[in-house]
DNA sequence: GCCTAACTGTTAGGCTTCCTAACTATGAAC
DNA sequence: GTTCATAGTTAGGAAGCCTAACAGTTAGGC
């Protein structure tokens, strides 16, 4: 294989083929999200919320979450309001803000979807070897820094 | 219930990771396509046509290529048509079908789109190191098998 | 204290993309 | 030459995102 570091012109090839790779995901998110009980965006605020039990998440730290402007973020609140997963409670520090916590109910469906979507990945993954498991593992870092540092 | 065994925990963890990852390139898809000009799925058509100048594609292999059903690819085709990027003309063997082709115009508009989305990419990949783009360079082929494997 | 500016979130309206269902036209099988 | 399958378009609607306008709250300057 080629071990010898990537030389300029790499670079762009690089940035061609993760452009593809990353155009052609929409297969695989989309398999994720056939679930049809909630979208992407709903199951994330959910997770969001699964790490902020007690103090709940403000609708602007949402949005930056979910990389949607705050009204598309109280929209899709409001859905899962309706749907009784999450609660709207205001802010004790700053009253113009708002609180989004987790009901029961909203605890349990995260935790149902995630571990089906976790299973349906799994069942995909399980299919490489553990040699392109490991690339895949060896790489996830380097994606997840590179999201970080386009986060607004 | 729990017909199957649980699968082995490595690879729950890297369903989830891989997950996380995919969920947050939102932002960098986003980046690409902040472009205005071309939308991901326009610019994935008008890249399909340059690799069949003469011949042309018909609109269901372009709906299979995007991921989408037929009445979304036409409709995509239709406003890549009125903005004079493709025509579309009839299959000489198959007078059902319809054959899409760049026009002049499009051949251009995909190039310039191209290489600019490119170059946005490899000033994101560019501020990795070394070691990091290796990284990402071996995970590449895993993902697009990944995908090919899902795709319908 | 007050006035202004900044901030948090909601509402309203519109755009894009996707879908399903229904339709037209053509091809293929028998 | 029916009959069934296939290719694509049209119509209508759902979901998600956006900007602009708004109300209420906070914070800083005087």
């Amino acid at each position: 294989m080629n071990d010898q570091p990537l030389p300029d012109a790499g670079l762009l090839a690089l940035s061609r083929d993760f452009r593809e790779a990353l155009r052609h995901s929409i297969y695989l998110v989309r398999r994720l999200d056939a679930d049809g009980e909630l979208s992407a965006a709903q199951l994330s605020t959910l997770k969001m919320l699964l790490d902020a039990v007690d103090d709940g998440v403000r609708v602007g730290e949402i949005a930056r979450n979910l990389g949607v402007k705050v009204p598309s973020a109280t929209e899709q609140i409001i859905k899962l309001e309706r749907a009784g997963l999450v609660r709207r409670e205001a802010d004790p520090d700053d009253s113009r803000a708002v609180r989004v916590k987790l009901t029961g109910e909203g605890h349990a469906a995260v935790e149902s979807a995630n571990t089906r979507r976790n299973a349906v990945m799994a069942g995909i993954l399980g299919s490489l070897s553990d040699r392109e498991r490991q690339a895949l593992a060896a790489a996830l870092p380097v994606i997840g820094r590179i999201n970080e540092s386009l986060q607004p």
